[in-house]
DNA sequence: GCAACATTGACATCACCGTGCTAATGTCTG
DNA sequence: CAGACATTAGCACGGTGATGTCAATGTTGC
């Protein structure tokens, strides 16, 4: 037992090119160990890492570099902190739920913004400088 | 107050050229309330978003894009759970650490992978198909 | 030792991101 | 009304992501 593939026979059973898989390494997801000569050693857990990786990013259409950008995401604390306080800052449109009610808030925040800016539909008041 | 600033004046103000603050909104991000006659209106809000923006992308070297897949992350669930998934299955080399502590077990990998292949740095037993 | 395969590096391509600029058209303001 | 500014659409361009292919060199297996 203990398959150790080579790049090709990895490539062939996994979909991938064996060009791909050195890029694939290359960015840092799913890097394979080397024999002492250094040629790429494919496992059982590098192979079910690579054909895992193909279906998440054809089932989601989403490139290597996004997943590359996870993985920043789980590593670089501060990074996530970041982005994740940003983005908790105002809703950024949940378009994916048929907007009805979300609309009705949106509007409003036009309206709002509508009814102090100018009593025609015009603009700036208070002119800044 | 409550000022209201065409896109010139909140280009000006952000740091962000119109061409941007266009495109920005039309990622995704940062989106605009628009006059009866279709001007964007930036409010207070948007432009502390698009200025808190522009730092979180330099700060940290990303991309708009990566902003983008960050917020396709928080509203698909499907998604959010399949990367996860994956970057859990296996930890994804913390090459953020001075590598001691990790080189060993990494080592360690390198070591089993090599041990159940051949006993010379050679490859491929057990020979597949 | 020769054929088959691996490694790295380079060049090439296509697509997309981030940007600028221009054109054609509509809006606002003095 | 005229001039300043907004809107969308489109061309353009440099950079990078994702791939392929080819070249030069080393490794393996029989």
């Amino acid at each position: 037992m203990s398959e150790v593939l080579t790049i090709q026979e990895a490539a062939e059973t996994t979909g991938w090119s064996p060009r791909m898989l050195r890029y694939i390494e290359r960015v840092g997801l799913v890097e394979a160990p080397r024999s002492g000569s250094g040629y790429r050693l494919y496992g059982a857990a590098e192979l079910q890492r690579l054909r895992t990786l193909r279906e998440l990013l054809h089932q989601h259409d989403i490139g290597l570099s996004d997943v590359g950008f996870a993985v920043r995401l789980r590593q670089e604390g501060v990074l996530r902190a970041a982005v994740d306080a940003w983005l908790d800052a105002e809703p950024v449109r949940p378009q994916g739920v048929s907007a009805a009610d979300w609309l009705s808030w949106e509007q409003d925040k036009h309206q709002r913004l509508l009814a102090a800016a100018a009593p025609h539909p015009n603009v700036k008041e208070t002119a800044p400088r």
